[in-house]
DNA sequence: CGGGTCTTTGATTAGGTTCAATAAGAGTGG
DNA sequence: CCACTCTTATTGAACCTAATCAAAGACCCG
């Protein structure tokens, strides 16, 4: 069985490279320290144009370990920060501190966006895993922009990129039941899994049922309810945090839970409820008689 | 009582106040048709700066008419919108045609921004009411940004704040009660119209029940209920459309309805549930006895 | 091992949805 | 100007989903 915390074949999760897939291996001591623009493009998704060849141009990396935070709000703002690999999460904090989880950036997504508004940060970024981010301070940023034309435009295009998603939470959170919402998450996070390399069928989730909840706006209980009613219809397997995804149709397109499982609860609960009805029934009939 | 549709003194509404319909068909004739820099700074609550006196560039206006449609999803990008006045909604159109409302853009609002990522806008705008916009061809966006450097950083800024905005709305989906959301919706809404010049304590909705419910992830009963809840308790009052707020603070920090006629309700349902068990319980005496 | 955190599962309840009926406007056309 | 219709708003009642409260098991780390 994998470990819980960090499974998968996680490069800073060993030293020596006996397992496959990346052979970034020794990743804590010998995490890469720089990047050219070439490789921030390749990160981000961009289209490299042949002008950013620009070998002088470099991107300082910095690695934090699980647990560790990377920005708070209201701390000043001067970085962006992309994600080169491990996983995130970003929260708000409400007035009695609850954390409201507001993404998970993985690799190649952009954080830190929030904070260029005021000056401030308006989130908290905590990494969920040992984590190798590349910064790029906001004054390079906008330099970029200028300097590299064709780069101007993905610029702007990632920042709409995250608007856009956020717009797809909002409505999810607004139009969406519990089941669907976990249903998507699932397949959006076995999509990103996929994107980054690894297999889409059976991964690991780095965050806790709280934390999915959170990002859901479920409790924790109804997730793993609902994960447990996945598992039972054979949608997917559930093992702790390992989750393998049997039927990612079935997922994809799920609006509120089909039959089966949830049949079974509503046919219990309405058993019960005859029962008891049917034992003041026969009173009633009794008192009629 | 004041109309429905456009209450208030807009400035667009009146030539001879006398027929609504053809007022209207003078507003679109003497509509402003062309703002320059300084004016369009003003509209985004940007600091002009000096160097933005330039008389040269000019930026375009353009009416619609209540109920037009500003955008459609899927249509090709290639411009942004600043309401320089009048009301909008824009909204995501899931797979079976329902609609979820994303924003209520309104005067020195900036939307459109979400078709930059895919070169195709990601929602649908649509007027509310008549509505006077500045068009912000993507092009114009960007040249501005590298000719008037002062102004990049405003550029950014507003994009931002999109976000930040999304963001809240994120948390306030996933963490608050129906009535506190609707508490802040009212809030946020008076302290826009106040922004605007407008009363903050007495306005008129723009948007109906259902699309505030949409907006606020609640169905248009809930909006409608938790508005005449919290008129019974004094907090705002309410008739139609028309929206007065009686005690901001309280509804600012509002969670879950205190009490009084939330109360009121429990009582009532107890009540009858009681007179139900009441029932019950007497034929069960009559068994038992 | 033992304490702490995370997860699962059950029982109960409350908040919100759904269904339904009524009322109040706004717009249309005779 | 009034009847007619269509949309929007209000309110009630029944139901249902997800939250809450509670308890026990799994796993992790020192």
């Amino acid at each position: 069985m994998l470990s819980t915390q960090m499974s998968e074949v996680r490069p800073e999760s060993q030293t020596s490279a006996l397992h496959p897939p990346s052979a970034e291996a020794g990743w804590q001591r010998q995490g890469k320290l720089w990047s050219n623009l070439k490789e921030l493009c390749e990160v981000l998704r961009i289209p490299a144009t042949p002008s950013v060849a620009d070998e002088e141009l470099l991107f300082q990396h910095v690695q934090f370990k699980t647990g560790q935070r990377i920005h708070t709000i209201g701390q000043t703002f001067d970085t962006l920060y992309i994600v080169h690999s491990g996983f995130l999460k970003t929260v708000l904090i409400d007035e009695f501190g609850n954390e409201q989880v507001l993404s998970f950036p993985m690799k190649g997504d952009l954080f830190g966006v929030d904070g260029i508004h005021t000056k401030r940060y308006a989130s908290e970024a905590v990494a969920l895993s040992n984590c190798d981010l590349i910064l790029l301070p906001f004054k390079k940023f906008t330099a970029l922009g200028r300097t590299h034309v064709e780069l101007e435009h993905a610029m702007y295009s990632v920042m709409s990129r995250e608007l856009v998603r956020e717009q797809a939470m909002v409505s999810m959170l607004g139009a969406l039941s519990a089941e669907a919402r976990v249903a998507r998450f699932l397949v959006s996070l076995a999509e990103r899994f996929a994107e980054m390399g690894y297999s889409s069928k059976l991964f690991n989730l780095r965050m806790t049922r709280h934390e999915i909840g959170s990002y859901l706006g479920l409790t924790l209980e109804t997730v793993s309810r609902t994960l447990s009613a996945f598992n039972e219809i054979g949608l997917i397997t559930v093992d702790q945090r390992s989750i393998g995804i049997k039927d990612a149709d079935a997922l994809k397109t799920l609006r509120r839970l089909p039959p089966s499982s949830s049949r079974a609860k509503q046919v219990a609960a309405k058993k019960a409820r005859q029962h008891a009805q049917s034992i003041a029934s026969s009173w009633t009939q009794l008192e009629t008689a």
